[in-house]
DNA sequence: TATGAATGAGGGTTCATTCAT
DNA sequence: TATGAATGAACCCTCATTCAT
């Protein structure tokens, strides 16, 4: 099975310290924006002078250079790692959307929100280098799509243009998502993955 | 048919020399985004100096609000108005995700992604009046899947979740999509409303 | 006559309120060195808020280029125009390091001063631009050098050497001349001239 | 011989750990100015950590008073002690102007450029001490001319004058001087003693 | 309408220096 | 000795905005 050769590789083995400061800024990046957010926003939120954060950060574009590096981990971690032992492929494309489901819409998982968002903040190495880890991560989809169609589960589909559609139908959500809504994230979940796999019409 | 209640309220009667300003101003906030684009930047682009700007657009986020307003009436005009008069509901809904698909992938319709992307950058009163201009558009999509639900043309499911779904997978494609890339934007829309309609499993 | 080739090209023909914040900036930069001056100081030596200076100036760099080229139209225009039409290369030599000796020790041509002393402060383009007005400069006394030993006037040796020789000897002056000195400016002039062109061997 | 009285005091007995210290400083500060060099520079040249650094060196002033120092000690050692005790002062100039010569464009005093061109850097008691150790050198030149001129080898000059006209025919080479140029050191050298002292006229 | 000039506030970043460990 | 962490001050520069002309 292909889908095992998307081996995790942990990118972030920072400090306590480091992480406290990829968290906060995280989560202010989350609230107003990678532009919206100040160093000195930053540095007040872990309580250090700004020069006190430039110790731990070489630069602005290298904070959310680590937060997305970070965050791209958290989806390896919680994502990849639970689902690609899944044998059999439409389990696992299930599994995959419930866990994306569950990073957009879990409080504690704002480097993946700003993964999201920020798609087009970077530039250069950086970019590419986290395009590349989206790109592993969308080929994961493609080949589990195959998958399910070498085995007859699903219909013949085009596994890129499923792939975008698994991941906007269950990614979008990071846009209008409040936890203060009408619907819990179970109901939501549950949702969304029977609208994708089973569709409109009876 | 409860869908005719979403009247199109046409919002930007400017003269042309304003509608050239919010034309390139969209170009550029398209671009480096709102935050990151500066007035200096729009002036040039507009062939104006920063005060002449200034006789025009009152505050920066006005012209943002502008922008928005204006895009809202694209949604509205390209969208809604093609649409809502077709009687089939789920006929209807192909439509509009087809329309949707069409404004995300046109050159032309930068002020669309725009309201896509910048979807946090208002706040108060101007968040809250486009805010309100999208969640008219949610209805009217859940008033479709509702009559297509009560026609029985397609089977029970949550009618806002229904909408988001749609929306989600048409929509996400500003994230992702460029005009060079390997599939042509008919083919991704068909591709989309296929999957969307029909779903996975056979 | 060779150096007649030497034409002057006046650079700086801007407004005088530009003109203002140039004078202003190069005596500061004059007492505390382009480094040890900020824009802060500049903007306060002018009556300007940092960002208003800004208005005038698009970068410090440009600012050190601008302070030098003006040092290069007053080389040119208190020292060449007034020298190259002498008929006499000898006399004209002379009158060279005159002319050169009292833009050094002029309390009003502070100018030029920055421009021997931040010999090495710019980089890329503007030093090569600067460095090629320069040039022409010591082009300008190679050539009268060489008018002169074609005429009999002084004995053989290489012009480049004597160039410099000369312009050490009369430019050398600005590291260490004080206008409270026991010297008058005439005494020095003469003295560093006889000396140059005499000579110490009786 | 009054010159005599000009004895030389080495300033730096350290250690060779600060000996390295001040090598690799003073290389940098050759290369970017005083200003332009960090305590930063400093320490990563010098493989340590900044505050590694401050355990030899008390402050940056300090720093640039100690390299300017040991390049007064160059002055006096490759100078001073191998001419003061030539008998004949005109012999003695000339050795003098052939060694400040080879100091200033040998490539491993970079101390002594950094003397030449920080001329205004320093301040207070610093610069006071430095410009003592300076105006001593000028005065052992002086004597040297008022010796030559009662022994008649040259015609009556102002020493102060002609001790200055020397140090800017020989120093100023510092500002144009690169290593791959057209002339050998050797061959600047003799050119510019044969000027000094024979003049130019024939 | 249009502009040149100006500004207060704040942007990211660097600096020389200190100090507990 | 050495260091990692921290800082106050300052750096160059940009911003959205205003206003006399």
């Amino acid at each position: 099975m292909c889908y095992e050769t998307f081996v995790i590789s942990r990118t972030s083995s920072e400090s306590p310290k480091m992480r406290r400061i990829l968290e906060r800024a995280a989560r202010l990046i989350f609230e107003k924006g990678y532009e919206g957010t100040s160093m000195q926003d930053i540095a007040d939120a872990c309580g250090l002078t700004k020069a006190g954060l430039y110790h731990h950060v070489a630069t602005k574009e290298a904070l959310l250079v680590a937060i997305m590096e970070y965050g791209m981990d958290l989806f390896e971690e919680v994502v990849l790692s639970r689902v690609e032992h899944i044998p059999d492929p439409l389990e696992r494309l299930r599994r995959t959307m419930a866990c994306n489901h569950e990073l957009v819409t879990h409080d504690a998982s704002k480097e993946v929100t700003i993964i999201l968002h920020e798609h087009q903040t970077l530039t250069g190495d950086a970019q590419a280098r986290i395009n590349g880890r989206k790109k592993r991560y969308v080929r994961f989809l493609e080949a589990s799509f195959r998958e399910a169609m070498a085995a007859g589960q699903i219909r013949k589909v085009d596994p890129t243009i499923a792939s975008f559609a698994l991941l906007g139908t269950v990614l979008w959500t990071y846009k209008w998502y409040r936890p203060d809504g009408r619907m819990t994230p179970a109901q939501l979940e549950a949702g969304m993955i029977d609208l994708f796999f089973n569709g409109l019409v009876a």
